[in-house]
DNA sequence: AATATAAAAGACAAACATATCCTTTTTAAA
DNA sequence: TTTAAAAAGGATATGTTTGTCTTTTATATT
């Protein structure tokens, strides 16, 4: 799985997305409610995401969040890239500081393929299209 | 990548597998050291491992680990599983407990496609496989 | 300009994972 | 039967992630 954050990430700019038709912003506090999770924590997560260009943010009355169309253009790949970086997809699976392809462990040429088919899955996908599944059938769900 | 506790665990169980043919027991201490990590917390994980079957382990003077025809013919797939549980190949990526077939997440298909393909790909190969592709040449580094 | 609203930012706290230490138990060898 | 080696087990410490609270900054409205 994921980690928490991730999670709570897709989740809010999938819900994003689902509103992109919406007049004005999305509070912290509706995405916080809709989603139940810490306001607080989901708020921290939306102000990286928004320094990174993933969503829009204003501030003053009537603030809040918008999906923009990076938004509805990214992919799980970039968001998780996003919150995490790029490390969990490039460090040495067994921990080793020193392992790449002239000194690899052994597993390693195994975790570079699969690494590439995930990076592909993650990328297949747009946070616009996983809206659209969203808004398909009542059975998908978001909290 | 994995945890640390995972790498940890695969390192010390191809450590094992490539000393197969060691006369009598392979020490904690030895193991600690030639794998240059904390050596009570590795003998916490081998002690879970020897819990599971994974490995054999003896008390007293002599004593130490050793790998078993059962230790040869895991998986990468099994130790994680000993360690960690099923639990990370099974819940919601987005952290949903509700999320099911019945009562998707958006992501929830795509998911369980992409888990069918990693456990398959953590399944493929042995610890004995991994062990010998370590011997078969000089590159390979378990540290 | 003053006020109210809402996110940003930073400080703090709790929970969990990681790591170490110390004592106990087991057992082989002298 | 005593001794010493080595793992097992429990208790504790450290670090990182996760989560909360408070203050600051920005802005729309009056």
């Amino acid at each position: 799985m994921f980690n928490k954050t991730i999670g709570y990430a897709l989740r809010a700019v999938i819900y994003l997305a689902v509103k992109r038709n919406h007049d004005g912003n999305i509070s912290l506090s509706e995405i916080a409610g809709s989603l139940k999770v810490p306001i607080h924590y989901i708020g921290k997560i939306l102000q990286s995401l928004a320094k990174n260009g993933l969503i829009l943010s204003f501030k003053g009355p009537n603030g809040g969040f918008k999906a923009s169309e990076k938004t509805l253009e990214a992919t799980v790949f970039d968001i998780i890239v996003a919150i995490d970086g790029a490390a969990p997809f490039t460090v040495c699976s067994l921990g080793l500081s020193t392992c790449n392809n002239e000194q690899p462990c052994p597993i390693h040429f195994d975790v570079v393929r699969q690494r590439e088919e995930i990076k592909g899955n993650l990328s297949k996908r747009t946070i616009l299209q996983l809206a659209e599944t969203y808004e398909t059938a009542s059975i998908y769900t978001l909290s």
